[in-house]
DNA sequence: CGAGTTTGACCTGCGC
DNA sequence: GCGCAGGTCAAACTCG
């Protein structure tokens, strides 16, 4: 008995050295890669600031020359009409002329420093919004956020116009002057055969139409999870591709949403957030590879890319800013570019899911490692993309993840694992590394994977999805 | 019979 | 001011 204790004890310990020593070297490796990562973003710093200098010069001096231009040109003008140089203030003589030139030169220094400030302004400014954005998603989990604007801007409720006019009451005093506030749509395009995607969200259709330069109906829904939902979805398929629907969202859910509807109303709201926070809005000097805003991120096992790109062009007026998540594209080969930055942020992603997944998983194995070798491939490639805009981050991962998981959730995830009953408010999981934290059933990402593998795929027994409303 | 869809009419905003 | 197109309403209809 004693030995069978001893041999007992001797395995316990053993196994907690292992523990300890596992442990041990992965806060190595996490410390190690700190400071690697520390060291990039000094050097993308260093490199930062010669640009921004770079370009100060370059400015002054294009300013500087433009300007003298102007005063040579203006200088010969004056000697042609003596009358006009009197004028002009005396900026005839040639004694001012260097003069002038030099004052032209500060003025132009002057007009750099503004427009460098200006720059810099803006600059922050955005910086702020797509940081208020994100933080605001990562502080206030719970909070219905940010498909629109700030909320308080615009409390959306239903009906938003003529409806609401009506209940009122026709004597209307004093009408309160609808904002013609943009209302950011976002429309996701995917290959689709059943007549609406099944976004986890129940709807209601009230209305059908058949749009210019489409021979399609486009289809009108509304929200009907809660009465008095704002939130409304346009239905159309591709006048090119009749394979491809194109599902246009539009407002905030006032109410919690069921699990399976936060993959896409998630990725509508960081989606529409990334649009409003403005076309360059992301100051982080790891966006410069993508300073056209148009992302392009790849799903390998499924074999398709998805684009996200503003678009004001793509449907209705230009008060209604449209951002686009094209999952229909097979995968070009020079998908997930491999600039500099994105390996500093695909590292820098691994390392953030990587003690994400070492909070909720066993010593030893992360997040990225728990994968099968192409899943953590993916989030490799995802790390690319999505750490490239810190707006795009919740946009592209729940996308890809819903995408990606909908592939396996075809045939391993039954929809009855889904936990509907688990209720997550828009946006919520937004918050993955903060709120899941003091969960002990949480899985962080893994379970996200899990649980929204099957959404953006149609569930033809939805009793909404009735393929004979949609011709 | 209630819930949801269909569909023609109507409203509204925008461009010319 | 007019016409067009998108969006919404609401009565009629269908389905379970």
């Amino acid at each position: 008995m004693e030995k069978k204790e001893a041999y007992v004890e001797e395995e316990v310990s053993i196994t907690k050295e292992g523990l300890l020593q596992t442990m041990k070297i992965e806060i190595v490796k996490v410390r190690e890669e700190n400071e690697k990562l520390r060291a990039t973003l000094g050097q993308v710093m260093k490199e930062y600031k010669s640009l921004e200098v770079h370009y100060h010069s370059i400015v002054q001096q294009k300013e500087a020359n433009n300007n003298f231009e102007a005063s040579k040109v203006q200088d010969q003008e004056s000697k042609k009409h003596p009358k006009i140089t009197i004028l002009s203030m005396g900026e005839e003589s040639s004694g001012t002329k260097h003069e002038n030139s030099t004052e032209l030169f500060s003025k132009s220094k002057e007009k750099c420093t503004e427009v460098h400030e200006d720059l810099v302004l803006r600059l922050d400014c955005k910086y702020n919004a797509s940081n208020s954005v994100m933080s605001e998603n990562v502080t206030n989990p719970s909070s219905e956020d940010s498909f629109e604007a700030p909320k308080d801007k615009e409390q959306e409720t239903w009906p938003p116009n003529k409806l609401s006019k009506k209940l009122n009451g026709e004597d209307g005093d004093e009408e309160t002057p609808q904002p013609t506030v943009k209302r950011a749509r976002v429309s996701v395009r995917a290959r689709c055969d059943a007549p609406t995607m099944n976004d986890g969200c129940q709807w209601r259709k009230y209305g059908q139409k058949i749009a210019k330069g489409n021979p399609c109906p486009r289809g009108y829904y509304r929200c009907t999870v809660v009465p008095g939902c704002p939130v409304r979805k346009q239905v159309q398929r591709c006048a090119e591709d009749p394979a491809i629907l194109i599902t246009t969202y539009e407002g905030t859910h006032n109410h919690p949403l069921p699990a399976a509807a936060t993959a896409m109303a998630s990725t509508t709201s960081a989606a529409a957030s990334m649009l409003l926070s403005g076309p360059t809005s992301s100051t982080s000097p790891f966006t410069a590879p993508y300073s056209t805003n148009h992302l392009s991120y790849t799903n390998q096992l499924s074999n398709h890319t998805a684009d996200v790109y503003p678009s004001h062009t793509m449907y209705t007026s230009p008060s209604h800013p449209t951002i686009t998540l094209d999952l229909t594209k097979p995968t070009p080969s020079h998908a997930a570019p491999q600039s500099p930055f994105n390996l500093y942020n695909a590292k820098t992603f691994n390392h953030n899911v990587g003690l994400l997944g070492q909070s909720y998983l066993p010593p030893g194995s992360s997040i990225a490692s728990s994968f099968p070798p192409n899943q953590s491939a993916l989030t490799d490639t995802l790390a690319k993309a999505i750490a490239t805009n810190p707006n795009f981050q919740s946009v592209l991962a729940a996308a890809i993840t819903s995408y990606v998981g909908g592939q396996d959730a075809k045939s391993q995830v039954p929809r009855n694992n889904l936990s509907l009953d688990h209720e997550l408010k828009w946006g919520e999981h937004l918050a993955l590394g903060t709120k899941h934290n003091n969960d002990p059933n949480a899985m962080g990402v893994s379970r996200d994977f899990a649980t929204r593998s099957s959404s953006l795929f149609v569930d033809p027994s939805a009793p909404m999805d009735k393929a004979k409303y949609l011709s």
